[in-house]
DNA sequence: GAGTCATTGGGTCTTGCGACCCATCATCGG
DNA sequence: CCGATGATGGGTCGCAAGACCCAATGACTC
């Protein structure tokens, strides 16, 4: 689980950007300040792996900030007129990714996962920066999440927008109620869960169903 | 269900706020588009009460879009530096709200929901805007979610969690198992639903509970 | 061809869950 | 002061759910 702290002065953004994050299944973002002194701060009781700091902020912008907090975080920059001589300044001061604002969530995202990983994009050029985003593009999965079948996520699926009844289920999905619980068990056990309610819950946390 | 339409050309701010706001127990983004004739077109398949619209957007700002807009939907226009000539050119345009990206997400969605009841924001004053937001705080909650108790509330909140055996949840809220499987009948009475699962998700669909 | 795995299904058994009845006590509004 | 409501419990009953064994088939890989 990848934990991010999210510094923005636009707090609508911020929050934004804080929903969407916490949606990815291995990703979680665990504050959000609107300065980068309240950055620091939040940083000294809260770790977190990634730091994305807006550079336009009041009172000393981004640059500053992720110059002072060195080593505790990654810091990922989100500009929203991004230029190159920001991106340079951004680098030079430690940042591990710039990115505009206009970038796809998705882009991010990979982003995000890159950088947790050890990558530092800021160093790379433009085709290779894309060519590594492209690989951290899907979300590991929890280990049990990955190792699901085709029937057992038609079945959490179900589960998700309510169908929880074993009948309803094999109904369906037109096999017996016995099939049914033998994919619930399975189903069980790769998610670590020991109900159905937990297993709807972790469906709808990891992305697999939407939630309505 | 209010249905919602964002135009931002920063993607990652448009998606941002698609999601935060589908987190709403009652608003549904249907649309997320980045450019003002983009926003014309989707709302001809489309249709929306309430149209989410960045003021700075390349090639035709967000004024003469909600002008052509006219009935169609009713504009709230947000922007990045909010200027009291940007927002005297909106209202003239037609748009009901008037808001800063720095603004609380919490601000915007009563915005939306008073919008959607008819309120034109643009109209009043500071002190009368603020106090019609105060009013529209609330989720109009389902009105079987409305008449939930405080207890029956924190159950839900547990089971969204994943708290869902009996036993689990007396020993959290140190009550027997009876009274908790009477406080489950109830919910479920008022939610209209059949078992514990289908309540949980009901619970994360409502905005009871956070999901984690 | 042997082995693996997904999907389908069977059986049994215990426990949990939900539906229905009920009572007590405190709080709060008329 | 009295009725309504919320929170706390009790009991019973039938069925559903989950844990544990198992087997047959088909597809795909090595």
């Amino acid at each position: 689980m990848i934990r991010i702290m999210i510094a923005d002065d636009h707090q609508l953004f911020a929050e934004g950007l804080s929903q969407a994050l916490n949606s990815l299944p291995d990703a979680r973002v665990v504050g959000v300040v609107n300065s980068g002194p309240a950055l620091e701060q939040a940083l000294k009781t809260q770790p977190a792996e990634i730091s994305i700091v807006d550079i336009e902020m009041p009172g000393g912008d981004g640059i500053t900030t992720i110059d002072a907090l060195g080593m505790r975080t990654r810091a990922i920059v989100v500009s929203m007129y991004a230029s190159d001589e920001q991106k340079e300044r951004a680098a030079r001061a430690g940042a591990r990714g710039f990115f505009s604002k206009a970038v796809p969530l998705t882009t991010l995202a990979a982003a995000v996962r890159a950088v947790a990983d050890g990558k530092n994009l800021t160093e790379l050029s433009d085709e290779e920066r894309d060519q590594v985003l492209e690989t951290y593009r899907e979300a590991q999965l929890d280990p049990g999440a990955a190792s699901l079948t085709a029937r057992e996520r038609e079945i959490l699926q179900l589960l998700a927008i309510g169908v929880s009844a074993t009948d309803e289920l094999a109904d369906r999905l037109y096999i017996s109620q016995k099939t049914v619980k033998n994919h619930l068990a399975s189903i069980f056990q790769k998610l670590a869960v020991s109900d159905r309610t937990q297993a709807a819950i972790e469906a709808i946390r990891l992305g697999i169903a939407r939630p309505s």
